[in-house]
RNA sequence: GGCGCGGUAGCCAAGUGGUAAGGCCGGGCUCUGCAAAAGCCCCAUGCGUCGGUUCAAUUCCGACCCGCGCCUCCA
């Protein structure tokens, strides 16, 4: 059974295979604007395209993944300029901090990932494809707009009616629109290049029509075009780049090539809130991870917050839900050591699994992997995962070899690392010796003096865990 | 105004035309010198409101109320 998926575009859920005669299923994803630290709601975006990917594999698809770096446009320039450093410098910064980010949080790197100044050519080519087509007009200034109305279907991914919108000169606020670019013919059309400005610093490229740099949206259907082709099968991004950026990459895109059908399914994951409130600077609530982290969170509890919602739905993230999100991890890790011992493998293998033997069996995680490629409805998979490893019969050796090769494949595809190597807390050497008094203590039945070792303990912040054979100090 | 999304227990969150998964929290029990941890058990006659269709609706239809998103460069 493929995986089954909603399309923004056709409003369906429809299966997900590679169009006939190729063996590859190509995605693009849009990928981040290098000018600071992503936020959580990037990654919410990053990450759900991330268990997609890993759902495909798992499912048996081979999947190129194409995630692009935008690191030319007014926020990247303006932020290198600020920084009084090149633009390449700027960018390169940024991008090593997304990606060590991306590292943390499991994601898998994409198969090809295209700058944005590296396709300059590609863009530059597209735009004078659209040109000579008559697709775009060059204003007085040498910048180059897109001519919507010469795409008779434009609006199509967003079913939005342009043929009687076309007068339309102001936004909902009833604010000029963008009154830079008053040489624009109408309200609608959109910049492929933008003529050189003062502002721009050393940043502007040679074209046809005269120095100055690309617009936004043309770098993704050129960087799509040199890595996927005029067609492609998947097309994802965060929900707000429905329109106008998809809407203008599908013109461009099949406007230069003369080709239909630019991406057959449209992936769009819904936003995230902050307690309860829309992200935004102003409200000073745009979590990176770092500062998760910095709050006592691993990366990977910020994962699965992050994919506990179902991603048409947008997500209110809590630290008060990273807390349970913990919590559940912490649930998950034991019903695997469970499952393991009763299959007689270690962690090790579970995490580089799995018995040849059994490596297309699910077990009792059937249904978990059937829910997942439903829609990728991950909080059904994971309720479905919870429900499993609750039941009361124990498993023989052989089914629980079966159910760890179905766990292990569903943790992979949810991209969720387990017995990851939690941060050591070093211990210090007061707080070790009164543990060690304290057991002693205790070893000797001296319940009085265990019990004040133990408050001394806590004076101290440490909370001592006795197990049958030895105890444990944790930070409380 | 246009396009779209959602309202399910204290919190989070799936799902279904036949009577509500799961996680967190909370309560109880077992274990335990204590404290934890862990395991087990319990925790919505109810799914925004009002109508309609149906043998049967939280699930379909209609209306309404409430919240939210996008509508030109924000994942």
């Amino acid at each position: 059974m493929p995986v089954f998926l909603h399309d923004t575009m056709s409003r369906e859920k429809r299966p997900l295979l590679p169009k006939p005669g190729r063996d590859v299923y190509g995605m693009y994803c849009c990928g981040p604007t290098v000018y600071g630290p992503a936020h959580i709601g990037n990654f919410r975006t990053f990450t759900v395209q991330d268990v997609l990917r890993r759902t495909l594999e798992v499912a048996g698809l081979k999947v190129k993944h194409v995630r692009n770096i935008t690191d030319v446009d007014d926020k990247t320039i303006r932020g290198a300029q600020a920084s009084g450093q090149t633009l390449g410098d700027f960018t390169k910064k940024w991008a090593d901090k997304f990606h060590a980010d991306c590292r943390a949080l499991g994601l898998l790197a994409p198969h090809v990932e295209p700058s944005a100044v590296e396709h300059i050519p590609q863009q530059v080519a597209m735009i004078k494809a659209l040109v000579d087509r008559g697709h775009a007009y060059v204003a007085k200034d040498g910048s180059v707009y897109f001519k919507v109305c010469t795409c008779a279907d434009y609006g199509k991914l967003n079913h939005i009616d342009f043929s009687k919108l076309e007068t339309q000169s102001e936004n909902s606020a009833g604010e000029a629109n963008d009154a830079d670019e008053y040489e624009r013919e109408s309200a609608s059309d959109f910049a492929l290049w933008k003529s050189r400005k003062p502002e721009d610093g050393a940043n502007f490229w040679p074209s046809p029509w005269g120095e100055g740099r690309p617009g936004w949206h043309i770098e993704c259907s050129a960087m799509s075009l040199a890595h996927l082709g005029a067609t492609f099968d998947l097309h994802g991004g965060g929900i707000d780049l429905c329109f106008p950026h998809h809407e203008n990459e599908i013109a461009q895109s099949e406007c230069a090539t003369g080709v239909k059908g630019f991406a057959a399914h449209w992936f769009h994951s819904a936003h995230l809130m902050v307690e309860g409130e829309k992200m935004s600077k102003s409200k000073g609530n745009l979590y990176t991870l770092d500062e998760l982290v910095a709050k006592g969170f691993s990366p990977m509890e910020v994962r699965y917050t992050l994919i506990s919602g179902h991603y048409r739905s947008s997500l209110n993230f809590t630290m008060k839900g990273v807390d349970d999100s913990r919590s559940a991890l912490a649930k998950l890790e034991r019903g695997a050591d469970r499952l393991l011992a009763a299959a007689g493998f270690s962690r090790a293998e579970f995490a580089a699994p799995v018995a040849q033997e059994v490596q297309t069996s699910w077990g009792r995680f059937a249904k978990a992997w059937e829910v997942l490629q439903d829609d990728l409805n991950i909080p059904g998979c994971l309720g479905q995962v919870f429900t499993v490893l609750a039941e009361k019969d124990e498993p023989t050796a052989e089914q629980a070899r079966q159910d760890v090769s179905g766990l292990a494949k569903i943790l992979f595809a949810l991209g969720l690392q387990l017995f990851a190597a939690k941060a050591e807390v070093a211990i210090p050497a007061d707080v070790a010796e009164l543990g060690a008094r304290r057991w002693a203590a205790k070893q000797s039945k001296d319940f009085a003096a265990a019990d004040q070792l133990r408050k001394d303990l806590a004076a101290l912040g440490w909370t001592m865990l006795d197990r049958k054979d030895g105890y444990d100090l944790k930070k409380s």
